[in-house]
DNA sequence: ACAAAATGTAAAATATACTTGACAGATTGT
DNA sequence: ACAATCTGTCAAGTATATTTTACATTTTGT
């Protein structure tokens, strides 16, 4: 359920929640609880994650999970 | 705005937007606003989606629009 | 050991994704 | 021309993503 994916790029560019926060525009809670699994992104903020990251849609919320209804 | 992307990939599977609704799960007019462009999906939806029409992340819903906001 | 920063988590409020129902215009087949 | 399907759109309601505030625990540096 939790997105590893994202806590690794995160961490390779050392930052911590609160610094992809302010780069995101959301809040950190925002960050921890989607790296947490808790509940899901809009592809918005997804993508400007990716952008902040360097990363793309694919590398980072690709098939973490399965089992999974839409909202 | 538009999604073209995925309304090409959608017309290529010869669904009707109300197919690809049931399909997903969700209502046709969830698919239209999407491909209208006029809201944001959940990551979740979207991934439901591009399994469905066999595509990824990157395929249907990278970089089609510019200047956008977070929800 | 201590302080500072980072993380996990929770409750209440707000914004918005999504639904249901409905209707009009457009397309396509006969 | 007609019927059937598809698409665009609107309004009101429900579900949930996200915020704000706050506090406890963990990690890191000195």
């Amino acid at each position: 359920m939790k997105n590893l994916k994202l806590k690794a790029a995160r961490a390779a560019k050392d930052m911590s929640q609160d610094d992809l926060a302010k780069l995101c525009g959301v809040s950190r809670q925002t960050i921890n609880a989607i790296e947490k699994g808790d509940y899901n992104p809009t592809i918005k903020l997804c993508r400007t994650i990716c952008k902040v990251l360097g990363k793309t849609l694919d590398e980072l919320f690709w098939e973490e999970e399965e089992n999974e209804r839409n909202a």
